[in-house]
DNA sequence: TCAAATGGTGCAATCGCTTACAGCTAATTT
DNA sequence: AAATTAGCTGTAAGCGATTGCACCATTTGA
């Protein structure tokens, strides 16, 4: 970065002015006569001037910038999501910082840190689980911050998420219409909160509810391979119904029992509860539960710019409406 | 953002130095003494201090901040450069400023003025084409910028890609070998300089040298359901392998090809230029050009920490090897 | 007609840091 | 022993904006 060519003082001085009326012009304000308005914006125009956004956030306390926190960029559904923060920021002119914290030797409440460092006004923060470390940090801090799809433990961040549970049982409700009672649900980490305080229960209550056997929660599948092994030991124990929280392990699932001549949906049921891309175009199509990421991710800002200006939420959590697509790999009676 | 509560002043003056002293010690500056050193650090830990990064820019001039051009975040192409960058920034300490120009009202110039506003030590620019736009913006900056798996039309600008041309030839003659003499090459953008200048040019001749007849560019194939529509086209003029230059077109070629009963690899093949996860885990697998899609990001972005640092470039142009993975939808003879 | 309100503008302090430069002490040369 | 040099620290001038306050000239109201 070199020296500014031009600065506000360059303008005032140019156009006759102080540098509090070129800064009364350049920020909207009002007091201004128009005729030295005119004058400021001519000069302004003929000199190229670009405010430095450092210095103004240094004077005003403000700095249009927005942290962002994703545990992976690569994942659709986190880049799904942040493309809905995207779109509102840009609306109401915040730049993101984003950071991706999986996989990091670097804390998360260091990342976060870093960026209250910067003075972000406002934080997006984007996970299964929020951490005991972001917690912390959060807490620390009176910048104003948003939970998007993501569950948290307590209350105290304002929110954006679907009603999980309800979603759950209305997948299970057409997997057990299908004729399949012997159903199993597949999780990456069972002590996420996502899964430890909604799908689990709500599983469980399912399955106690429809007197049904041989149900039970599998753990720990991650990815493709993770989904692709462990068909298997669904075979084995006669699962023939799945609800699948990741999409890449529903598709390695899939592919699986494809791969060993199980039928799909007639033999074994996928549903997939993240909706993206992946989940659409493979074969059979996936039936899933369809989280609305764009808007849970625009919702989430909107609250944010809410906060930011101080002007208060009606409602601290939001749930959003989801979808139950049926596609190919549910019978659809 | 509120009042910051514990400056650099409070610690001056509560381990008894002036700001100078402890400024060196937050920066790491040799000139103190270990015990004034080890003062001021204990001084810093016990009040909670932490540098407002803002001030740090206006003062210093850099603010460790990189903005990323990038056309769409939810596109895997784009997330996976994107991954690469991220993990070197956070190597060298940077932040990223993320922007997405792709159907906004806001141009690409005005978004380049605004991360430029914000004072960011480099860019990095990663498209199918760099703009008109974007060229005229960079030229009028000498804040440093490097172009990630985008080709423009002249050399100006430091860039990172593989051989385009090369990689596209070795593909056309594994379809050639399989028996495939009706080739096709489907391209989202036929003006775009990667296609226009390297692709298109190379399908072109590769066609010539084998004096192969009935051989066609397919233009404005985008997404999913271009693709799907696109094949019935195909089939009727007899084309019996294509180069595909996006992964979701492709899918939907393949798909589209299998739901009208065509048989791949038999009667056609398929291959994807662009390998994200999607083209892996659809069945029959793409055979696919790999391209390094990680260490583009990684290695743009070294480049770019030389040129913020002024350290200058043994090469202005990098180009990265990639990789034809042959999968199920050729013939792997 | 005079006091009060209003609108437009400038002054100058401030935001929280970095960094020449200078000065001082103690160590090293000559 | 005097002259350099090196090491450590402080002073103070920025960096480029915002903003409370004061001031003056007009309007407005009674």
């Amino acid at each position: 970065m070199h020296k500014q060519d031009v600065t506000i003082y360059d303008v005032a001085r140019e156009a006759k002015v102080s540098m509090a009326t070129v800064s009364r012009v350049v920020n909207g304000n009002n007091n201004v006569r128009k005729e030295t308005r005119d004058r400021v914006m001519e000069v302004i125009k003929r000199l190229h001037y670009q405010p430095n956004a450092v210095a103004q956030g240094l004077a005003s306390k403000r700095t249009t910038t927005v942290g962002l926190i994703v545990p992976d960029l690569t994942n659709l559904y986190f880049a799904e999501l942040s493309k809905g923060i995207d779109d509102i920021a840009v609306l109401y002119k915040y730049n993101i910082i984003i950071s991706s914290v999986e996989n990091r030797l670097m804390k998360e409440d260091a990342v976060i840190q870093g960026l209250l460092n910067k003075q972000v006004d406002g934080v997006i923060y984007m996970s299964n689980k929020l951490s005991e470390e972001a917690t912390e940090a959060f807490k620390r801090t009176d910048t104003p911050v948003v939970l998007a799809g993501t569950v948290s433990g307590n209350s105290e961040f304002p929110s954006v998420n679907i009603d999980y549970k309800k979603a759950d049982t209305e997948a299970l409700n057409l997997l057990l219409n299908d004729g399949k009672k012997k159903l199993a649900l597949v999780v990456g980490d069972k002590e996420a909160p996502i899964n430890r305080d909604n799908r689990i229960p709500a599983f469980e209550k399912f399955v106690a509810d429809n007197e049904l056997e041989g149900c039970e929660v599998f753990d720990g599948i991650k990815d493709y391979s993770d989904g692709y092994n462990l068909y298997p030991e669904l075979a084995k124990k006669g699962i023939n119904g799945a609800i699948v929280t990741k999409d890449v392990s529903s598709v390695g699932l899939l592919n699986s029992a494809l791969d060993r001549g199980a039928k799909v949906p007639e033999d074994f049921e996928i549903i997939t509860a993240s909706a993206t891309q992946i989940a659409s175009v493979v074969r059979p199509a996936l039936t899933t539960i369809k989280q609305p990421l764009y808007d849970l991710g625009a919702v989430a800002m909107r609250m944010l710019t809410k906060l930011m200006n101080d002007e208060g939420l009606e409602e601290k959590h939001i749930t959003l409406p989801y979808e139950l697509i049926k596609k190919q790999s549910t019978l659809n009676k």
